[in-house]
RNA sequence: GGUGAGGUGGGUGAGAGGCUGAAACCAACGGUUUGCUAAACCGUCGUACUUCGAAAGUGGUACCGAGGGUUCGAAUCCCUCCCUCACCGCCA
């Protein structure tokens, strides 16, 4: 850990304290009970405690020294015996201070243990609910459902079929969940990858290739750590763990930093492969690529003023849609209640496409404003005009995560004899069918 | 993997037990002046926690990679760790 991490979370605090009934009101949509939501008296009272204690130790030490100070001037002055007499009586303050030092860094520690475990104030238009059952649609699908022929096949079929990915063999050569994309499956695989960042540096993203592997700072920042951690990939001779997702790298390129306000927004973009050990999910719904250990995603990550993240918000929600539209793929949007919600977020959108042979919707965007939650834990921030420190608002969102695009781009564009390909993928393919003679 | 050098404010970089929260320069910001551009000059310019205050502000504490130690007193001395850079080896 670093410096930054040992700091007290004071904003989250002052919220507890400022706007008490709201974070009651967000915490209880997520889930917490009566009993659960003292832990916000506690924090204060905590937080009481630890400004008592710290004042009393101010004291301490100021004291110490000014007796110092005296001390060398005595010396100077060559007076030691003097100086000896108080070096006596600095030693007993020094014992004082080293006592009151004991006490105060247990308090910090409680207190840090219990502001790591709360998680983020859902946004107040947030859905009431405990499971994803509960998610409220935010923008059905209103468009027609692909028509498929007779005897269509769901999208791992289909990669068998026309050897577009080979599950057996990256089960050998890996692990199950870890697909070997061949022939024009890779192809396709890349193809969208450039599609994606290519439109996101249309949209104002900077492209970046971060690290595939963060420190424990790093997963720390971004919250996957320490309530994840068991989804991350982990290596424990370098100490280090493959990205769940860009956004851990990517919006930790301004970790500790101030920024000027004039340099807001910060747009940027990402691809990586996204390692996921989804531990304790086997089981429901893993057949093909529906869930796998590797998958490929491009990100948006946006740092932004709390004053328009909303709008961005928004903005990012519109981004994805167009994605979706160009591939010519039904979607809809879900508006996370806030039990489902994860825990560093303030408001999400889930993107599902309909991917038509399974007559499934499957997660392919996930859509956030973490408001100043993750900036709060990085310490990014800005100066505003009044030369007051503001935390930044960060933003991020898949656009879009390839393995379930493919599915349903094979099985909802699938016929008699082959696949056909979207329109605005051919440029990037060069081809737009994929046939049996493959 | 081996050897060596180093980590100081937004940047460069001095400081080598008390006079240092830290020189100087650059950048930034505010201002003056010059017909424009450029330049010159003056001023401001770290963060966190906290006392008192309605506020402007004021007092205190901490922070010179991180943690620990020595000392009345540590950026400065000692120990541990981390990181960076350079050279060699290996390698895409």
């Amino acid at each position: 850990m670093d410096d930054l991490e040992k700091l007290l979370y004071m904003l989250e605090i002052q919220i507890l304290r400022d706007q008490k009934d709201r974070a009651i009101a967000g915490l209880k949509k997520r889930g917490f009970s009566d009993e659960r939501l003292l832990i916000i008296d506690q924090i204060v009272a905590l937080d009481d405690l630890r400004k008592d204690q710290q004042t009393q130790l101010d004291v301490q030490l100021n004291e110490r020294n000014t007796l110092s100070d005296e001390i060398g001037n005595l010396f100077k002055s060559g007076k030691a015996q003097e100086a000896n007499q108080l070096k006596i009586k600095v030693q007993a303050i020094k014992e004082a201070a080293e006592t009151l030092e004991v006490k105060l860094q247990q308090t910090k520690s409680d207190l840090d243990a219990m502001l790591v475990s709360l998680p983020n104030i859902p946004h107040a238009n947030v859905p009431e609910g405990r499971t994803p059952e509960d998610n409220k649609v935010h923008q059905a699908w209103d468009g027609e459902f692909p028509t498929l022929p007779a005897g269509a096949l769901p999208h791992w079929e289909l990669a068998e079929k026309y050897n577009l990915i080979d599950f057996k063999l990256g089960a050998f050569i890996t692990g199950s969940g870890f697909p070997l994309y061949r022939g024009k499956g890779a192809r396709l695989q890349r193809a969208l990858i450039n599609y994606f960042l290519d439109q996101a540096r249309r949209a104002g993203f900077e492209e970046i290739l971060p690290p595939f592997m963060v420190n424990a700072d790093s997963a720390y920042g971004t919250g996957q750590l320490p309530d994840k951690e068991a989804q991350m990939y982990y290596m424990e001779k370098d100490d280090l763990y493959l990205v769940p997702t860009a956004e851990v790298p990517v919006t930790n390129m301004y970790r500790g930093q101030i920024v000027s306000e004039s340099d807001l927004p910060i747009k940027l973009t990402a691809y990586t492969p996204c390692f996921r050990r989804e531990a304790g999910s086997y089981g429901s719904d893993v057949k093909g690529l529906n869930r796998v250990h590797q998958f490929d995603k491009v990100e948006i990550v946006q740092f932004e003023h709390p004053s328009r993240s909303y709008e961005t918000l928004q903005a990012m929600v519109n981004h994805v849609s167009h994605l979706m539209e160009s591939l010519e793929l039904p979607y809809r949007i879900l508006h996370l209640c806030g039990g489902d919600m994860g825990f560093t977020s303030a408001t999400t959108y889930d993107f599902e496409v309909y991917s038509a042979a399974q007559q499934k919707w499957l997660e392919v965007s996930s859509v956030s404003n973490f408001e100043s939650f993750q900036a709060n834990r990085m310490k990014i921030r800005f100066k505003d005009e009044k030369g007051k420190m503001q935390l930044v608002h960060t933003l991020n969102g898949s656009a879009l995560a390839l393995a379930r695009i493919v599915a349903a781009l094979l099985e909802n564009n699938q016929t008699e004899n082959g696949i056909r390909l979207p329109q605005v993928l051919v440029p990037y393919t060069g081809f737009e069918f994929i046939g049996a003679e493959e």
